[in-house]
DNA sequence: TTGTACGCGTTATCAG
DNA sequence: CTGATAACGCGTACAA
């Protein structure tokens, strides 16, 4: 690695500066001295320093991206939508942060260190105890904090998937799910199809897209009197199959006479379903299942997966042009994403 | 981002060197002069700048983590092992390549001019026309090019899933999936079955995977000489739902009397299950199925997929490990990871 | 349009 | 164990 600028500018008889202002290509320069510059570049294989050049000019080419789990397909989705999105020439950072603020707290400061270009937060934030809906948690004080600080440093920060609330105002962009809406829409549906005692594996009780889905889910019963079970009818867990499973078999315990189960998410809802095939049921005939983020395999499932989709490349995408600020922000600085539901064959009529 | 390391020494009355020394961590420094520059590290808030200490080190703490697509759980469970096994410090760059050489080329130049730590190279390679096993293609040789000034400029590199044979001898470390074995014991588990027409829906032609888990194939097919019809009775495609479900149509148009297809991978085998469905066949009683990686979800298909389990896990976390020189290097520089067949219920007797 | 010269914030060498 | 000081390689005002 021994080639440098300065090697480049002597084989092209230039100087370094030019040779950067070839390369950088923001900076008029003669047709002929740029070829002869190309040329050297080429003829000496050089490859730039980043690290000089991030140095010199204060900011990287490097864009994190804050997700749970890239193995989730859920987060592995978005990351790649944004990865794709961000073309060559910028690198994405992908950290998991298993949804833990500590660690979102140490990759945001490494972020930081590296004087990123800008900055994607993915899932659901962690709520603190006292407030609600707010961002007041002390992680989430520690993180508003980081994030105020990557801003003040001309880092872009958007939120995909998280309220705009956990930034301080006027230092993110957001891009959040309409999961309130999903979870109520999807809910509708199984009232509409005669079920009343309806079971819900929710996520941990402390993110917040836990709560806007079960928000969801208890508006639509409200609005048919159903909600006075609510309570009793809602068990908690981690977003896995294992929940979905562990959970299905408490709900069943808790009222024997359930006609139909939602799952928090898909993968949840795949628990749900293999509980209920353990346990003889089948699905829709005994017992409704319902999940929530169509991933690509809830359509391939027997009996196929009655769900909300979500736009989830295409928050990716767009989380990657407001970070390059190759988009316009949204008015107000956030957008909702509209859902979808899709139904499917895994509900159906309330059994009789 | 005011505050330097200058900005901490003279906080803490000692040398710029000092406080360098402190946070590398890699000098004795008196222990009262450490926890005062630690306080005054932290009474400033001070955050290393990466960019400045990557070019003076002349390294920089990001790991280059190539995959075809983090959407895909294949990759994203790589990438995620690999991403924790980093933890914290090192940051992993995670690059889609679609599994096109030239925009590996992009990406290793990309990492090379980040003077990237590690960078860990997964998912097969495309063979050159004219070689055999070997990597002689005109991509391949510019990617051998681009990790061996990777080596030379003090990266380590290592592949994970591809062959040995696709770097410079000695330039990187080695972590093979063992392809051909599993695919030949996958073959091996119909034939025992009775099944004697085994169709193949093949991923890209020229992938090395792709011959791998075909050569397992036509080796089992072939020691009980059923290899007569095995060009007919494969096709390739990519490596995905649409394929599966196309090369199984197709597959049937070829030759009515299959009675069991193999996918190239879980997804591809999705598809095939899909369309022996649509086409009223089920499974396993009329045709068998069966696929290859034993993702998440296919033990949940129904019927359960039978298919060949690769230790992605912790291969990744294994490549990791390798890349941050944590591990002592395999043998040889290269390792080969073992299968393991996952014989579940989408698999049966020949029907009679 | 091109060259000069300095600064970016750390690390590492070399004294002390 | 600690302090100067010289790189590290590039961007960019400023000058020509």
């Amino acid at each position: 690695m021994a080639v440098t600028l300065a090697d480049v500018a002597a084989r092209a008889h230039v100087s370094a500066a030019t040779v950067s202002r070839v390369l950088s290509g923001n900076y008029p320069v003669a047709e002929d001295t740029r070829a002869r510059v190309l040329r050297a570049v080429d003829e000496l294989d050089y490859v730039v320093n980043g690290p000089a050049s991030a140095l010199a000019a204060a900011t990287s080419d490097l864009v994190g991206v804050l997700v749970n789990d890239v193995a989730d397909p859920f987060f592995g989705i978005i990351a790649s939508a944004v990865q794709s999105e961000l073309g060559a020439g910028k690198l994405p950072v992908v950290c998991n942060t298993g949804g833990s603020p500590e660690r979102e707290l140490t990759y945001l400061t490494l972020l930081l260190r590296q004087r990123a270009a800008a900055v994607v937060i993915t899932g659901s934030a962690v709520e603190g105890g006292t407030g609600e809906g707010g961002a007041d948690g002390e992680h989430a004080e520690a993180v508003a904090a980081r994030i105020r600080r990557l801003a003040a440093n001309g880092t872009r920060v958007v939120l995909c998937g998280r309220p705009a609330a956990f930034a301080p105002p006027g230092t993110a962009l957001t891009l959040e799910f309409d999961n309130t809406g999903g979870a109520r829409a999807l809910t509708e549906h199984l009232i509409a199809l005669g079920h009343r005692r309806i079971g819900y594996v929710a996520g941990p009780a402390d993110r917040t897209t836990t709560r806007h889905r079960l928000d969801g889910h208890r508006a639509a019963l409200a609005a048919h009197g159903l909600d006075g079970d609510a309570g009793r009818l809602t068990v908690h867990g981690p977003y896995d199959r294992g929940s979905g499973h562990a959970g299905a078999l408490e709900l069943l315990r808790r009222e024997p006479e359930l006609t139909a189960i939602v799952g928090a998410n898909d993968t949840v809802a795949l628990g749900v379903g293999a509980a209920l095939r353990e346990r003889g049921l089948s699905v829709p005939g005994d017992v409704s299942v319902a999940g929530f983020d169509d991933l690509p395999f809830s359509a391939d499932m027997l009996p196929s997966l009655t769900t909300v989709a979500l736009p989830l490349q295409e928050a990716g995408a767009r989380a990657a042009r407001l970070a390059l600020g190759l988009e316009a922000a949204p008015a107000g600085g956030a957008a909702v994403l509209p859902y979808e539901l899709r139904i499917r064959q895994s509900t159906g009529p309330r059994r009789s």
